[in-house]
DNA sequence: ATAGATCATATGCAGCTGCTTACGATTGTT
DNA sequence: AACAATCGTAAGCAGCTGCATATGATCTAT
């Protein structure tokens, strides 16, 4: 009894920073979802499209749509794979590299304005925990 | 570049302390938001029910089946409020704090397990900084 | 070569969400 | 006494979600 849920705690903190983010990720363009996709290209450059639906946690028929808006903005190419005609490989284009640098700097500064209270120590102590925490 | 955002990080063990929440609410007949209902009251019995749907960060609207059915239950009640007969004060039965009682031990054990990798000195950190973050 | 599995795609359904409007009962203000 | 504001309640709407099903193209296994 003597403190919060965790659940509680990270629940209000997630809605905390998605209310932070959001009016960010609009204004470039970006759903949460799109933003998601971006984030994982660049680190897992032409996934097909199963992978990428499972890797941000969305659903698979959904995200024909999503990507269909990345792509009409420029942001994602699909592509045929050699080596598998049935996968659609996606990839980001350079204007989509561009927009993920952009938004990103601007999350990243919101967050170091959230985080401004905490020492260095504490910092490091906090992301250390939630990166083994996610897994 | 170096890491994750902070906003993926929380969302992952958010959505991950959710799934493992979710099917122990369940086992005691309580959805998340009603959880919720009856952790507030405990801390705040006799909350009205437009406080009380603001407290919990949910609609009001919906507030009033969530209400009915949690009532049916025989877990609140729902009282006049003597000194202005517009609000209905709600608060737990006896029943309603046995099984917030039950549900929550079910729920910290649930959470000492997902910690047991930490030190008892991680844990405090952590804890520390979230409640200063869910601010 | 045939059968079964996999991928991208399209579509529909049910459930939950926030938001809005409306209404009766009650309170506070003028 | 009359009017405006507040609370609980009811209902509807649009958007998003997961889930299920179906289909055509392609690959794999037998």
């Amino acid at each position: 009894m003597q403190r919060e849920d965790l659940g509680s705690l990270f629940g209000r903190i997630t809605r905390r920073l998605y209310l932070a983010e959001e009016p960010l990720l609009r204004a470039h363009g970006l759903s949460m979802w799109g933003y998601g996709v971006l984030i994982h290209l660049a680190k897992e450059p032409g996934t097909n499209q199963l992978g990428l639906a499972t890797a941000i946690g969305y659903d698979k028929s959904r995200l024909i749509a999503l990507l269909d808006g990345l792509v009409e903005d420029g942001l994602v190419v699909r592509e045929q794979d050699p080596a598998d005609r049935r996968n659609r490989l996606v990839r980001l284009t350079p204007a989509g590299e561009a927009r993920l640098v952009a938004v990103r700097a601007e999350i990243r500064a919101m967050e170091e304005e959230l985080l401004g209270e905490f020492t260095a120590a504490e910092r490091r102590s906090l992301i250390g925990i939630l990166i083994r925490l996610a897994d």
